[in-house]
DNA sequence: GTAGGGTTAG
């Protein structure tokens, strides 16, 4: 009874019946601790059982106790914990590690996930789909790219069978790893899909402006008789956002609730406002943001200070601004952005200002850093780097980069740079910005014609964004960008996000 | 009879 309830996400009355069975005298035995466990994830109640089976140590000595304890103390947070449970068990299976690794990849400690199933291969435990879409899932967010392709030949070799879940993971990798085509040719060829299959490929379709195809899926969706859930539309209104198609986005919005009966939650006001604000309806966005039923969070306020900046829209933004401080005081972000707008309008005593304000709190500006794999190894770089062996080519690169540049007109957006610092030290400070370094570093590492992958950290810089385009053409190369949000393909000097972003 | 899973705005 107790795993009845418990596997029907009935927690509590899981729960009470575990009380009234030991207040009759009855010790629950091994069998019953995982169900329990269950059911306290829930309630976070799961300190309690595990203080019982600390008292009773036989109680928790079997290897489904222990795993549960593993998926319980990860799921709320405390993954040393976990971990020294995990590292104390006399058994693991398959199952124990997957908990384990499952744990960091909930908690975002995806290098840590990958390292602990480097060791699950070492010692030769047996791998199955619930590993593999872990283990996709901190390839997708860290980019890691020849891990991923690694996983889906595993998958080939052994063939194991893609159900949707398993699918949704390796698409969802191949997409935020920048290969769009392979992400398509996975989900053509699948014979089972899912609500979350067709989600991951119209968001990751959204997420490197293919606002149409996104479309087109979204339409294959509905008649393949799919009903598309609350996630969907956020991919679908993402995908308007990201091809400026504004007034497609607005059908959606209002679609969802007239026609499929979902209610928009607040990510689906955020997708709205950032389409409608990005588009320079700011007054539009703004009107929707006071009048919506839920109260705006601190993204939506970002999300508006950012349409501020692209349109320049000083006084909207110092609105907004005023809300972030109460809301986020410490993300840096909107500091950056807050003083950018003041720049870009040459109000340089606000610059100063808000630089100033920054300081006196401790907020430091995030440093960027982006990341380029060349031959299975993952290269990281931070402004001004030189750690890296052959930073004496990448230098070099750049200055051949920078006298290109400038004979094609370019001027470095110094205006962009946060330093106390003269326009000399600004112009270093640009030119050596994390992107360029692993940009220069995939032009001096990789064959002509290569395709270059970038990973970074923060939100593509301005200044760096126009020197891709241009880098783009001067070499011809493919550059592949993932910023914080979404893609960047450079080609011929231009941008998959039309200067959209 | 037992434990583990994917997609989500800027």
């Amino acid at each position: 009874m107790i795993r009845a309830y418990a596997l029907n996400g009935i927690c509590e009355e899981s729960l009470k019946l575990y009380i009234q069975m030991q207040y009759q005298g009855l010790q629950p035995d091994n069998f019953t601790y995982p169900f329990l466990l269950k059911a306290c994830t829930d309630l976070n109640q799961g300190k309690v059982v595990h203080s019982l089976i600390l008292k009773n140590p036989s109680l928790g000595s079997d290897i489904y106790s222990q795993t549960s304890l593993v998926g319980f103390y990860s799921s709320c947070g405390d993954i040393e914990y976990a971990r020294s449970v995990f590292d104390k068990m006399p058994d693991r299976n398959v199952v124990s590690w997957t908990a384990m690794i499952t744990g960091y990849v909930k908690q975002r400690r995806y290098n840590e996930g990958l390292a602990l199933f480097h060791k699950m291969q070492i010692e030769g435990i047996e791998i199955n789909e619930f590993t593999l879409v872990n283990v996709l899932s901190a390839c997708a967010h860290l980019g890691a790219f020849e891990m991923g392709k690694w996983v889906h030949g595993y998958i080939n070799r052994n063939r194991v069978f893609l159900n949707p879940t398993l699918a949704t993971a390796l698409i969802d990798m191949y997409f935020k790893c920048g290969y769009v085509d392979k992400a398509s040719q996975v989900f053509d060829k699948l014979t089972e899909r899912s609500v979350c299959t067709w989600n991951s490929t119209i968001g990751g379709l959204a997420m490197h402006g293919y606002g149409e195809e996104a479309l087109e899926r979204f339409k294959q969706m509905r008649m393949s008789g799919t009903k598309p859930d609350h996630i969907t539309f956020i991919g679908v209104l993402s995908a308007c956002t990201h091809s400026g198609m504004v007034e497609k986005g607005r059908e959606c919005f209002y679609s969802m609730t007239r026609d499929y009966g979902i209610e928009p939650n607040i990510k689906h006001y955020g997708c709205f406002v950032d389409l409608l604000g990005r588009a320079g309806h700011l007054e539009e966005a703004y009107e929707i943001m006071k009048n919506m039923p839920i109260k705006p969070n601190g993204v939506l306020w970002g999300t508006l200070l950012n349409a501020c900046s692209t349109h320049g829209n000083v006084e909207l933004a110092e609105i907004a601004m005023e809300q972030l401080i109460e809301l986020e005081p410490f993300n840096d972000g909107n500091y950056v952005i807050m003083s950018n707008i003041y720049a870009a309008k040459g109000q340089w005593e606000n610059v100063v200002r808000m630089r100033r304000f920054m300081n006196d709190r401790g907020i430091l500006k995030t440093p960027g850093c982006s990341s380029i794999e060349v031959n299975n190894v993952i290269h990281e770089f931070v402004v001004g780097d030189s750690r890296h062996p052959h930073s004496k080519e990448i230098y070099t690169m750049l200055n051949d980069v920078a006298v290109r540049l400038k004979a094609v007109g370019y001027v470095p957006k110094t205006s962009q740079v946060l330093l106390d610092a003269n326009e000399e030290e600004k112009r270093q400070s640009l030119c050596h910005h994390s992107e360029k370094l692993a940009i220069a570093f995939g032009l001096v590492s990789t064959g002509p014609k290569t395709s270059i992958r970038v990973v970074k950290n923060l939100r593509a810089c301005s200044d760096c964004h126009l020197a891709t385009k241009l880098i783009s053409k001067i070499y011809d190369r493919e550059i592949i960008v993932r910023d914080r949000n979404l893609f960047h393909h450079f080609k011929d000097g231009d941008c998959s996000c039309k200067d959209y972003w």
